[in-house]
DNA sequence: AGATTGAGCGGCA
DNA sequence: TGCCGCTCAATCT
């Protein structure tokens, strides 16, 4: 059976910030969080194109906190595409309400397994932002980031979370 | 198929 | 504080 798989990738530019998207069969499967130009060149989202503007514009509004995630799972038509473990994590901490945290401890007794493997899931969220990854954070520390910690930092206060 | 590696944690000195 | 051992999915070799 032939599978269509369409792939396409592109940066968009909102206000000097850039936001990576990756779409497969017109599913949203990978974004970046609003960076700077030098850092969004790192991701491998290709090229600056503009073509989805509006999805763009809902992360950048989730990065500063205009809009809440709950909103943009609903509207961005996306896909998880994760192993089952992942999926089974990621699921998980859509229930985490802004300005709230949990750790990568009381998570992994949750769905009984361990720290690091929530950490590593974690670690390659393809959706952040949109599955609140940064919300997770270690037990007498912020944890780490994928985009970096000066990030994750500057998220939880906009949230009101530290 | 076995070894190593983490976005971690609890215990013990 | 600092170190050590445990953990377990993912990523090497």
């Amino acid at each position: 059976m032939y599978k269509n798989n369409f792939l396409y990738k592109e940066i968009v530019k909102i206000n000097n910030y850039y936001i990576g998207l990756e779409f497969r069969d017109n599913y949203l499967v990978r974004c970046s969080i609003p960076l700077p130009k030098e850092e969004i060149l790192k991701y491998n989202f290709g090229k600056i194109n503009n073509k989805y503007t509006d999805i763009a514009k809902l992360i950048y509004k989730l990065y500063f906190c205009e809009i809440d995630d709950f909103y943009v799972r609903k509207h961005i038509n996306h896909k998880l595409l994760v192993s089952e473990f992942t999926f089974k994590v990621l699921n998980s901490i859509k229930n985490i309400k802004k300005g709230k945290t949990i750790t990568y401890g009381v998570l992994a007794k949750l769905l009984n397994t361990s720290p690091r493997a929530v950490g590593k899931a974690l670690n390659k969220n393809p959706l952040p932002l949109i599955y609140p990854c940064h919300r997770v954070v270690k037990k007498n520390d912020l944890g780490g980031y994928s985009f970096g910690i000066k990030y994750k930092i500057e998220l939880l206060k906009r949230e009101g979370a530290i």
